[in-house]
RNA sequence: GGGUCGGUGCCCGAGUGGUUAAUGGGGGCGGACUGUAAAUCCGCUGGCUCUGCCUACGUUGGUUCAAAUCCAACCCGGCCCA
């Protein structure tokens, strides 16, 4: 059928993914002598890549690797009216110059301009990247042009995907122009000619509607390439921002490692098949030993492996010796009491130095007993300080993870 | 366009004239516990340098001593009809 699911997302293009379609593609691009256009859609609808989009990437790296060409989809157009898919509802339509603020921090994230060694994409070999804005094509259609690809889908179609169903079925509003999404982001295939079409598997619907588009362009359908979903911190879910379940690749060593070793037992195996190229039967067999292991080499793929250890080093302080005096000091982050008004009250402290979101929260933690000041508990909110020179070098504390060290 | 039902705090969802930021659940945060997590138990979950004062139940007005609760207009949505 030319759609295929890859079993494991690893450094080899075909690796695990037994499918003859691809095989013989692979094999006519050899003998051609014609590197395969290989096409990743994104939607910057977020300043942060996380982990679930990086099962993509790296595949498409591998692609590269093999001689291809990563065509990198921008979706700068289609993120301003927000892929339907997974949704129960309309997204908020974003604003051009949100989409291409986003669009740059994700560049940057995949390793424009970064260390090669780390970086997700090969942005420097000549011929293996293109990276394309569709808005370059989608800004400029014409009414007529819309209304021919209106007409190649019926709105059964449309309705036969899940989401649409669903919102269909439980009364829940679907806007026109989110039938459109789909129609979008399949004429992209279009317009960079794609030969092959990487996506998650629920990209499916998608993914095939390139495929369509690409027939009736007279062009021949792309091959898609489906791969799993990585699920989110929680375990159940998958991983997304708006679940807010996801390890971001922008995302320091200590906080990447720190969610990791905490993912439940149940996924541990799907991160270490998905994100690392670890040998499972090589690994310790102890839950939480495997955990470990896994947080250490998904945080050192991205920041080293200096930096992966001492951020287990540190993680693993923070909660033995959570009194705060611990090894972990030269880590924590500084405050600063410059715009703090004096004399300050602990709970417009917390707020002011920007621990709480708000002065009222504050004073609930402070009640809560979940906040220390030098390992000291602080139980009384109403707690006058006259100046910096009382807090200055001082560490705080909220709860278990947050730390700031004050300075004036 | 007509009819009808509805718009409540981060989300879902009670509440239908009367102390009180407003039941409950989810999520989140904090505490205890543990090999991390989960599970469990407990507490918190509008804002404000706060023993009090503000702002809140789609929007704007109105009725009333008193409104999320009644009325009107408007905006938005579901369903049915056209």
């Amino acid at each position: 059928m030319g759609i295929s699911l890859g079993s494991r997302a690893d450094s080899n293009p075909s690796k695990n993914v037994a499918d003859q379609h691809l095989a013989a593609r692979l094999a006519e691009a050899e003998s051609q002598g014609r590197p395969l256009r290989v096409k990743l859609g994104i939607d910057p609808t977020g300043s942060d890549i996380h982990l679930g989009h990086s099962i993509l990437f790296r595949k498409l790296r591998a692609f590269q690797d093999a001689g291809h060409t990563a065509v990198l989809i921008i979706g700068d157009f289609t993120a301003r009216i927000g892929d339907p898919t997974g949704k129960s509802a309309t997204r908020v339509q974003l604003g051009a110059a949100e989409v291409e603020a986003n669009a740059e921090t994700y560049l940057v994230q995949l390793g424009l301009g970064q260390d090669p060694a780390r970086a997700l994409l090969d942005f420097e070999t000549p011929g293996r990247l293109e990276v394309r804005r569709n808005s370059e094509w989608l800004a400029a259609m014409d009414l007529p042009a819309v209304i021919d690809l209106l007409g190649t889908s019926t709105v059964g179609q449309m309705l036969a995907k899940e989401d649409f169903a669903n919102r269909y079925g439980s009364g829940t509003p679907i806007s026109l122009h989110e039938f459109l999404y789909p129609l979008l982001q399949g004429y992209d295939s279009v317009a960079i000619e794609a030969d092959l079409e990487l996506g998650g598997t629920d990209q499916k619907f998608n993914v095939a509607m390139g495929r369509d588009l690409q027939r009736h362009h007279g062009l021949r359908p792309q091959f898609g390439l489906l791969l799993p979903i990585l699920p989110g911190l929680d375990g159940v879910q998958k991983m997304s921002k708006s679940l807010g379940n996801t390890v971001g690749l922008a995302e320091d060593a200590l906080s990447m490692y720190s969610k990791l070793e905490k993912v439940p037992d149940a996924v541990v195996n799907d991160y270490l098949t998905l994100l690392t190229d670890l040998d499972l039967a090589a690994l310790p067999v102890n839950p939480r030993e495997r955990q470990k292991a896994m947080a250490l080499a998904i945080t050192a793929a991205r920041h080293g492996v200096a930096a992966a250890t001492a951020a287990q080093a540190d993680a693993g302080s923070l909660v033995a010796g959570a009194a705060g005096a611990g090894a972990a000091e030269a880590e924590v982050p500084e405050a600063s009491l410059a715009t703090v008004n004096f004399p300050a009250k602990a709970f417009y402290l917390l707020a002011a130095v920007g621990v709480c979101s708000s002065s009222s929260e504050a004073r609930r933690q402070i009640q809560a007993g979940g906040v220390k000041l030098d390992g000291e508990k602080l139980s009384d909110p109403n707690r006058e300080f006259s100046g910096t020179q009382e807090l200055a070098g001082k560490v705080l504390q909220l709860g278990k993870k947050t730390f700031r060290r004050l300075v004036e």
